[in-house]
DNA sequence: TTACGTTTTAAACAATCGTTTTCCAGCAGG
DNA sequence: CCTGCTGGAAAACGATTGTTTAAAACGTAA
């Protein structure tokens, strides 16, 4: 199938460009033209722009939370009823993350991704992920719930979405820090080893005391 | 003057409108037309549209450095030579984070804006910021350094890092998450209750175990 | 008043945007 | 044969972008 090829170089093409220059600043002709194919293929095969937006999310995101399911279900005979540890949840979560774009581009491209969904606000894209994979974010919320009982509901909801805000925020910005990094100690990091080094601080994190209450608590 | 009048009306109507969709998709036209000023304006009083943007940055970060950097020397006397412990670093950050935009429109715009200028390249925005407001944040980062002298450099280096991206991650997506909490927990969350429970974490997370190392560790 | 520099205004600029239309190439089954 | 369908190519669509131009309005000093 040529139309495959078509589509499937404007999906490698949109997706580094979008990762680079955001959804806004990358135009159509942009893509098209980089990728080697006509200009009206977008709307051909996509429709829109927006539908193309939608299409680079699902080529992660699909096979992400497919593989997200397993590996909780796995876990969830594994440990048989009994509330499976945080670091093991958080852990498979890295795994998981890390394990998806090896086969595609780059995991640089998919915290990227992921950065601009939260922060280019795009109306359509938060409802469009929220909609459609947001079932396995709650089931993970709902595991972490059980693997730490003593903190209070609102406060481990805060607490999930500050460590998933160090994450994407980390490796979404890695390749400006990089730099300040690399000019600053000299010292290369690779992705792998900065998540390395954001475990710890995840976990700490998560486990830190609960803050005083200067009023009242409504926890 | 009613020059200035018609630049700081332009001012208070870009800031909003860049914090609630971006740069690039705030015209300068849906700003002059929402602030009744002329499209001319702009270019006129600020020369482009980067320009206009750096305006914006520059009356939120000017006064910030400036009370900060007071905010540093006036911690650094009382301390005599003596670190400074690292929750009182913590602490006054926030606290002058907190106090700055509350004379102008709401701090929501101030954190949004700081997200923006990370996520949303702009290559000329980063640039501008680092290398006019760079200075305050080497002298933070010396003074952690010295609050925390059993890290290793580059261990503090992306810790502080992970720890900006938890908190302007967070209230630059206020919004979003205020509402999936409210809608989960009925519960409304200020932003000085929401720094309130960054805190705690914050420190943990600074004051995390170092990462073991798999193979060596560099730093 | 006249004159001058500053600010505002309306209009137009060229460029780029996403999208649509039109036409053509190739290949299937009748 | 030609009919119908799918995918690609070129061109044009109207709309919107940031910026510039030129003239009008303003306030102030001579």
């Amino acid at each position: 199938m040529a139309q495959t090829d078509t589509v499937t170089r404007i999906l490698n093409t949109a997706e580094v460009l979008f990762a680079e220059r955001g959804f806004a600043e990358t135009s159509l002709r942009n893509i098209t033209s980089k990728a080697k194919v006509n200009l009206a293929a977008v709307n051909y095969h996509f429709g829109s722009k927006k539908a193309l937006i939608q299409a680079v999310f699902a080529r992660y995101l699909d096979p992400f939370t497919e593989r997200f399911h397993a590996t909780l279900d796995e876990l969830e005979t594994r440990y048989g009823g009994q509330p499976i540890p945080l670091e093991v949840l958080l852990e498979s979560m890295a795994r998981t993350v890390l394990e998806v774009p090896a086969e595609r581009n780059s995991l640089k491209v998919f915290m990227r991704l992921l950065g601009l969904a939260y922060t280019q606000a795009q109306g359509h894209l938060r409802g469009y992920i929220q909609q459609q994979y947001g079932s396995v974010f709650t089931r993970f919320a709902e595991l972490v719930r059980k693997a730490t009982p003593e903190l209070p509901d609102s406060e481990r909801f805060w607490r999930l979405h500050f460590m998933l805000g160090t994450v994407i925020f980390t490796l979404s910005g890695l390749d400006a820090l990089r730099d300040i990094a690399e000019q600053d100690y000299g010292e290369h990091v690779s992705v792998r080893e900065l998540i390395r080094r954001l475990r710890p601080v995840v976990v700490a994190g998560m486990n830190a005391p609960l803050p005083e209450d200067p009023h009242a608590m409504a926890g």
